[in-house]
DNA sequence: CTTAGACCCGTACCTCACTACGGAAGCAAT
DNA sequence: ATTGCTTCCGTAGTGAGGTACGGGTCTAAG
């Protein structure tokens, strides 16, 4: 037998994980959560599995999995999935830390840029907008797509 | 006098800059570039300056400045305005460099618990799970939106 | 018993930077 | 002259992750 302790309505779970109420709505239409029966004419209630859920799908958005991708991992979880679950993670591990290394490109760029601005130039002229209209790309010679 | 060499239609100013022609044609109505006027009845051609604006835009972009963002230092094209655009330089700065320590914190908990995965364990529980569960937030306890 | 505050539910709207669609008209080569 | 690629122009759709609205129903407090 289960103990229904903590029940919540879906204000009281959604303040209670930090999110609105339309958040948890939405992670049900998406099929990242499930919604419990409802009674007879009355208002849904929330355990603490629902209140686990949320947590766990905040927990894997902070760590930048999407949506989709925790609608992945979940599946995962009922079951010894282990091997699958450390791929996904190998794999948000790599995009992120090629995320890390642009935006490291981008901060040297910018700090030059910014740096050969402060100390003292022409007056009429800005290396910033120069760099800017000559196409920056000091760091690497690096082709790509900007989105 | 002013000579006009290398005059273009938009599809060719769009792949010299590497862009699509329906980008170009975004940009001006987000009003980043001017359309220049048509003769009678025909097609507008396009000079450097278009393309040296192109030039400009995406290498801000790269820089990560968004398109409202770049419409700003556009307007400090024209004149001396080299402190404002430094500051917009170093708020950007600023933002990225706050970027990459959020990636940095990401990479840290996430390796770890890559890490915890690999090295052998019950088979019946996995560590990287464990903690999504659990909600991560290892390395920093640092309250904050996902967005 | 009345009223305030939650909840229920569907639908619409938001941001950002594009991308696609569709029909008319122009231009270049065959 | 015909084919076939561009250009022109407005409008609409995409994806990600929500947020807002509005009308109806429930519940708890006074």
């Amino acid at each position: 037998m289960l103990k229904k302790r903590n029940v919540m309505t879906i204000g009281t779970l959604a303040k209670t994980a930090g999110v609105g109420v339309e958040t948890v709505r939405y992670y049900q239409r998406r099929g990242l959560m499930s919604e419990p029966e409802k009674p007879y004419g009355g208002i849904r209630h929330y355990d603490e599995q629902a209140l686990a859920r949320l947590h766990f799908i905040r927990a894997s958005q902070w760590l930048g999995f999407s949506l989709d991708e925790i609608g992945e991992l979940l599946t995962l979880q009922d079951g010894a999935h282990c091997d699958e679950a450390r791929e996904l993670g190998e794999q948000k591990l790599t995009s992120v830390r090629r995320k890390i290394s642009r935006l490291q490109q981008i901060e040297r760029a910018l700090n030059e840029l910014v740096q050969k601005c402060s100390s003292g130039h022409g007056d009429v002229y800005c290396p910033l907008m120069a760099s800017l209209n000559d196409g920056v790309e000091d760091a690497t010679t690096d082709k790509h797509k900007v989105r």
